[in-house]
DNA sequence: CTTACTTACCAAAGCGTTTTGGGTTATCAT
DNA sequence: ATGATAACCCAAAACGCTTTGGTAAGTAAG
């Protein structure tokens, strides 16, 4: 069944119904009527292909997912796409998912862009310093990021306040007494660890607490990483009475060695992680917690940046979205002792 | 740059360009070469929608993934989906991916394959009896299943050879003098569960051992269940010296389970776990398993199998792929007591 | 009753490929 | 020389839609 089929049973021209389907206003209200009801009782959908011909537009969106080598996917990643498919389904745009190693993720660009297969691009677990975002800025191919690099101004964006949340942790332990508060982050390069290593470092300025570097531990996004720091942390001769856990794959390497050194939370140290422990890891406590906005919820989010970017008209402060976290009580810290 | 651009700097009509670019014997190698050089030259890439448009393809098979409520996005499908967007890479398709739930899945194959945005599926996640299949079956719509149902004579699919599995752990186990011997599986209604199952109990009767009812506990595809299973066979009056786990999630609950009770795998209680143990569980041991071929090779081969199905003309024996897993010792297990 | 504007429709020209159904030269045996 | 066969090449149609640039009828104003 397509247009012209339609039309013809109609005894309309093909122009008359697309344009009825459409919505376009030269067409009387009743002529419309009928086409769309004809078009529905004859299960008539349009031919995306022919369509994005006709448009110059794909229709679809670009998503590519850098694999590196022992890196383990991440879950979240899975659910965040599936918000995306999700909200761009109502806008009647495709998600296509390529992958590349890290260092072929530029051809995968080009391949794409170059072959029109895709209208725009978002880009994922950006980096400080991102080459990727330099190049599509460059190529001057539409994109959105899904965090910000350092310099974030010109393009469009979809991110969480990572530096609130770190200062919401920091205040929370601030207000329950503690004074000497660990950190535990993952590479700086990465844009979240970035922030949320800023915030903390504000939060304890406005708290009034010193910063103790050798308090300061950087891990990977990996529990036994996680789990080395929090053991470094604990052998120190003197220890912080609270920690924070920039991400929660290395937070539960760190429950984990807290658990192994019959240390308890919220009595013997406070603990809060990152959005939170995955509810799996049969931990009995309830870690508290920063927590931000659902990956599904995330992917629709960005799903209606993507439509405004490519309606376009929409200026740039439309186009860049951060979302608060908040912090999530949880029983693992407590009152400083003393 | 488009094709008529490229035939007009070379003199040529766009049909001899199309034609040599596609490799059709009625163009000289002379040509042809020129043609080829040229298009390399311009940075030449065929338009895909166009192409699709002429061909009545779309050059993109379609994956919906299955989003539960609570049931958590697991990280192999991305990296069998990685795989699989690699190896299609190379046939010049493109990987549609879709989210549904599971009641809305069924429209959405009805929506993809009407509008005909992809030219076939591939079905995750096989149940033992799957009415996608039945579904994709009954209309017509080409599709490769990942994992076999019940019923799997008449469609293509890529599987792992489960029952095989089970009977090499079992042998392993009947080898090293155990007589009693435990299976901990996932809900019988998904087919890799309900094929280990099987290849249970052909192994038990292969190496003449009894089965006890008892001692087959059926936990979910979460590590809590894995604990309560293997917590329910400790709790019992007569322990089996030897226990199997049919999925890793819910081994590693059972595997805590082992190390809250100061239980010693491989000395106290002999383990098998299939695909192993996560390596970033923290845990000391390397527990034997068995093993199938990385999620990675796993995506290649389907793009194989759906080349092949695209391509049309293969007998359904060559569009069906089985694998063999292998078993890989560790320190899990041992001779049976006494 | 013109003139001008509005409303409702449509024919035809794209969009960038592939495919069909010839053509035009050479080549070659007769 | 002549018809047949091959080897190359091409114009035009098709794919299913959108968009452009109309036309014809109805309506309002002069």
């Amino acid at each position: 069944m397509d247009l012209k089929a339609l039309a013809a049973h109609l005894n309309l021209s093909a122009t008359t119904v697309s344009r009825a389907l459409n919505g376009y206003s030269d067409v009387s209200a009743k002529t419309r009527q009928r086409v769309v009801e004809a078009a529905q009782a004859l299960g008539y959908q349009p031919n995306p292909v022919a369509r994005s011909l006709a448009m110059g537009r794909a229709n679809a969106i670009g998503i590519v997912y850098p694999l590196e080598a022992d890196d383990v996917a991440d879950p979240r990643f899975l659910q965040v796409v599936s918000g995306l498919t999700e909200g761009l389904m109502e806008v009647n745009m495709d998600l296509l998912l390529a992958s590349a190693t890290h260092k072929g993720e530029l051809d995968t660009y080009d391949r794409l862009v170059h072959g029109r297969r895709v209208d725009a691009f978002i880009v994922a677990r950006t980096l400080c310093q991102d080459e990727r975002i330099d190049y599509l800025q460059q190529a001057g191919v539409p994109f959105l990021a899904y965090g910000r690099s350092a310099d974030c101004q010109a393009y469009p964006w979809f991110d969480f306040d990572n530096e609130a949340g770190s200062v919401l942790a920091v205040a929370r332990l601030a207000g329950l007494g503690h004074r000497h508060i660990g950190y535990i982050h993952a590479s700086l390069h990465y844009n979240f660890a970035h922030q949320r290593h800023a915030g903390f470092l504000r939060g304890m300025a406005e708290a009034g607490l010193p910063v103790a570097s050798q308090w300061l531990l950087q891990a990977g996004l990996a529990r036994r990483s996680g789990y080395q720091a929090m053991m470094g942390l604990l052998d120190q001769d003197q220890r912080p009475s609270a920690v924070i856990v920039d991400n929660n794959l290395a937070g539960v390497g760190a429950v984990r060695a807290l658990l192994d050194r019959g240390i308890v939370m919220g009595r013997d140290i406070s603990v809060i992680v990152y959005d939170g422990i995955p509810p799996d890891t049969l931990l009995t406590q309830h870690i508290t917690s920063v927590v931000q906005p659902t990956q599904h919820r995330t992917g629709k989010h960005m799903a209606t940046l993507m439509s405004r970017l490519l309606a376009g008209g929409h200026p740039l402060s439309e186009l860049q979205m951060l979302c608060q976290p908040e912090l999530q009580a949880g029983d693992s810290d407590g009152p400083a002792p003393g």
